[in-house]
DNA sequence: GCAAAAGTGTTACTGATACACCCATGA
DNA sequence: TCATGGGTGTATCAGTAACACTTTTGC
């Protein structure tokens, strides 16, 4: 029990994260250290502080978590069933995370006793957890079309057959290469490098990077930018 | 002052009509009865009772205000700013409604000190209710699309007129007819009636029906039907 | 018979889909 | 030289956008 008789504010974080040697979609669980459900998966949280913005409270719990700031951080829904935890009575706002997995921080969530799994092969969660995941999911799959979020996921030089491959692991579908390309080309929103990626292939695969202030640009101006085929 | 030190979590519920005569799009507003702010316009709203689901509260809430039941209503977003209240911490859950308005659910919101305003002329509100109102009018453009939103709005029967014209108030600018109609009658959920509306004109215009069951069967087998030119 | 709103069809264009081969390189 | 993944072009089809006249009927 937290308390009888008293509500709380709760913010809850789905963190999605992308393993590009993998080729995985995955996301940000830990072992839940309190009662009731201690060593439970759970995703990452914590409660809003009185005075504290829920925003902040959200961006406070994932850098508690990653140690990260500044990243892709939205609220998505809240959940407020009067019975949603036998603790008490927790009303939850979720918020969602993108952001660009690697070696690093597989290793400081480990440390948090957080880990990642991948998003099709996830471990029982506690409370309306995988709920949230589901929405998370539907959300991010509808997303992916209408923002430039894939780019959130990878690293700041990434490859096309990287963000194919990306994209084919958030629709859980496979995409037609030629047609992919072409249509992210076709939103001239991004700038091929020099430099190519030998690792995945004797050829080696061009580098690229987003322009973000020019995408903001277009934004603003009120145009409406599709980003992947269905 | 509600109470220092403590946490609330109120609803708040923008609710939307359709003036089929005057071809206007409404918001209900109501003028505000306890400190602060007494005597100013706010959307209608109240707090979550501890043990009451939050999508509960907000039916209650509908309820209170306008009588109806059985509506649309989902949630929108949630606002928790620590300033956004000077009266105490307060979180603030919206959710929107689409309603069918006449002359009868007028006269309702009057008694309760409620008031309908234009969607594009409304006065000063409380708070950041403004800041909702307009992310609701955002939703509404982007929905309208995709959902069959508009025959919340609507009478049971509408004519194309009708229809065309209240797409025209959401989108705030004008459609083609002729491209409009066949869009609309592509989805093949419009059953035409054999009476006609000649309140309008002195041919009159054909009644339709919007069939929700055929929707849901669509929807449920994943169909994606859109339901308005841009 | 005329004013006022309802209703209808065709063409041009744009974007989506489907599809198969050559290229560059390291081993 | 060959195996591996990277990169490219075209033809068809579907859906959107643009556009103007005829129909009905109450007054």
């Amino acid at each position: 029990m937290y308390n009888a008789d008293q509500m709380w504010v709760a913010i809850d974080c789905l963190v999605f994260g992308y393993d590009v040697q993998e080729e995985k979609l995955k996301v940000l669980l830990f072992k839940r250290k309190i009662e009731p459900f201690a060593g439970q998966w759970s995703l990452i949280g914590g409660l809003v502080h009185y005075g504290e913005d829920i925003y902040s409270c959200a961006e406070r719990v994932l850098k508690e978590f990653t140690g990260l700031e500044n990243v892709f951080l939205e609220q998505l829904h809240t959940y407020g069933k009067a019975q949603r935890d036998p603790g008490g009575r927790v009303i939850s706002i979720l918020y969602w995370s993108l952001i660009k997995l690697d070696q690093l921080f597989k290793d400081i969530a480990q440390a948090h006793g957080a880990k990642w799994f991948d998003v099709d092969k996830l471990p029982e969660m506690i409370l309306d957890h995988p709920r949230m995941v589901e929405n998370g999911k539907d959300k991010l799959k509808f997303q992916a079309k209408n923002a430039p979020l894939g780019f959130e996921l990878l690293p700041e030089n990434f490859t096309m057959p990287q963000l194919l491959q990306l994209y084919q692991a958030i629709y859980g579908q496979p995409l037609d290469d030629r047609n992919f390309r072409k249509k992210i080309l076709s939103t001239k929103l991004l700038v091929k490098q020099d430099k190519k990626d030998k690792s995945g292939s004797k050829k080696g695969a061009f580098f690229y990077q987003f322009d973000k202030e020019k995408y903001q640009e277009l934004r603003d101006k009120g145009y409406h930018i599709e980003f992947a085929l269905k």
